[in-house]
DNA sequence: GTGAAAGCGCTAACAC
DNA sequence: GTGTTAGCGCTTTCAC
């Protein structure tokens, strides 16, 4: 059985409370009684019990606010799913969840989003926004005045949010290349790229990612076009059918970000040309879809339920265990789904 | 704040105590009074509070006790880091963990193993096994003492186990396919099967799988052979040197089960021939090393450290909320793994 | 500065 | 049959 607060306090010849004030460095207590109790907690190998911990502190419970661009944007479904399993799973540890939706990436309604919801003072802030100067500065700004900020599926570079819970854009376009060069058709591919936005940091890593891997494999392939879907259907549609008219020699179209739906639906309306080869990221019912009918071949996931999960739990853990020190980053997995393994979680 | 079993005490005007005696179908309650409480309880929306009742069940620790094949099989080590993860995460709720490990498939070994087991009286048991007569009868005799039993990894089928965690054989084997045919040779590829064992049900699903989706598509590939290598690194090697001999023109080695090295080492030092595609399961440094020098092209895994984290979870769930009804088995991903994608988690 | 005590929500042992 | 009470391990308040 584990060393109790109880037992080490009795060990040291004080009480629970003194025992309690120096574990929690909360002062008043003179300085070689601190020193003796902390030896004495250290040679028993006292490690406070969680159970305990989660109990006695459910009168202040830990209310975490999310902030997320998920209005009209599906991927964002799954994310607010594994959410809400991890709320359900800690709702009696104490843990409570507010979510301010917004759409798009304007940085204006993302920063009004943010102080909205940090009127309503929540412990601690989840967010997923657009990694900019005015984003960076209004996180630090929270940060410095002691609320802990977890940045959800993109990450805010060089500030001091608590951690990054996401995927690693790099290795996933290196996966898309892993891939394509698994199917070793042996000549030069014309592959036409349709990026999200060349402002967007995450869409831009999966270009270089896939890029440094046909450098590093010495294997070359021929550039087409790119064009930015904007993240619109309707925009990915409209240039996707000009761009497969214009170049009717692609095998590869490496879709990016969103908009995916407009860029299948103009290479499914094409009435002539090779037969294209889809590689794409991240899954909704429409992507399915796509894949099921064969126009998209692989789609590249990014565990969004997982990123939903692990953000309340690190923040739990951290809450929990005393909110001392560093916080591991959480990687998602690189997931490829291909029609046969899509549909059976 | 959520109802207490206080507030429905004395909402119903009893004492808390008979509340939990009717909560927990103790007995000793008047019908009246009992049909009166649960009312009461029902309207107020009364739901048990975890961080509590972990508390107070400290005093009864959950021990669970593992049987694994574990003995010189590596693909058991990600799951025995699954489970330990999982125990330091809940050790302070209560449960503790014992492993058991065996080499091989040998029915009394295992038989044996489960009931050293049991000889520790353990609250529940979580196994992996094979799915024969005398195991299930085993099982299904712990389970009727009152037991629970998981199944990990292995489905003992027709048993009164409280739930499976593991692979869909099935979907990994259509997998395989999918993967083959996404390369789209567009000729009748040649096969080389190199299978575990004819009598593993596992192994047998995971090739059924594999012709479902040429069947369902309409391809038809060509097996040159299939041979087993009874999970065998030695036997692998040798056999599968002599099938590469006598088979010039295999264009793919599709390996179900362990012997993966063994494969590998004897497509390696071939002479002559033709480039081979190979498709595999369940990483280790080993395979993954063949992965990095390109002799193996695809590695199907299913999630090992989730199998043994999960095992444990389902398990305290089932404890913490009452060991009430039925448990949902937990089906892990077919995940493929490339080059790319493999060494960042 | 330090100790004592109440209470988080639940279970179980013991009284009546 | 039903009520009372003593914890589980921790935090926090209040008293000395």
């Amino acid at each position: 059985m584990a060393v109790t607060i109880k037992q080490v306090a009795a060990a040291a010849g004080v009480s629970r409370g003194t025992v309690d004030r120096v574990l929690h460095n909360r002062g008043g207590v003179k300085p070689d009684v601190e020193k003796h109790i902390r030896k004495t907690a250290d040679k028993m190998g006292y490690f406070p019990n969680r159970a305990g911990k989660i109990l006695a502190g459910r009168k202040q419970p830990l209310t975490i606010g999310y902030v997320l661009p998920s209005i009209g944007n599906l991927f964002f479904e799954d994310v607010k799913t594994g959410i809400h399993t991890a709320e359900r799973e800690m709702k009696d540890f104490g843990v409570n969840i507010t979510i301010k939706e917004v759409r798009g990436f304007d940085v204006k309604d993302h920063i009004g989003a943010i102080n909205a919801m940090m009127e309503e003072n929540p412990s601690a802030l989840c967010i997923s926004s657009i990694d900019l100067p005015e984003i960076r500065k209004c996180v630090n700004k929270i940060v410095k005045k002691g609320t802990p900020v977890v940045a959800i599926n993109n990450d805010l570079s060089n500030t001091k949010r608590l951690c990054y819970v996401g995927s690693d854009y790099i290795v996933s376009g290196r996966t898309a290349a892993g891939l394509m060069l698994l199917c070793r058709s042996r000549k030069k591919e014309n592959v036409l790229i349709a990026t999200g936005s060349l402002n967007v940091k995450g869409h831009n890593e999966r270009i270089q990612g896939f890029n440094e891997v046909f450098r590093e494999r010495n294997v070359q392939y021929h550039l087409e076009d790119l064009f930015e879907t904007q993240d619109d259907n309707e925009i990915a549609y409209f240039k996707a059918k000009k761009m497969l008219e214009s170049h009717p020699d692609v095998d590869w179209v490496y879709i990016t970000a969103a908009g995916v739906q407009g860029v299948c639906r103009a290479i499914e309306e094409r009435t002539q040309g090779k037969e294209i080869r889809v590689i794409c990221f991240d899954t909704n019912q429409y992507v399915r879809d796509y894949v099921e009918r064969g126009i998209i071949d692989y789609v590249i996931c990014q565990e969004p339920k997982e990123q939903g999960y692990q953000s309340v739990k690190k923040l739990f853990d951290y809450f929990v265990d005393g909110a001392k020190g560093h916080v591991d980053d959480y990687i998602t997995k690189a997931v490829i789904k291909i029609n046969e393994n899509m549909n059976f979680t």
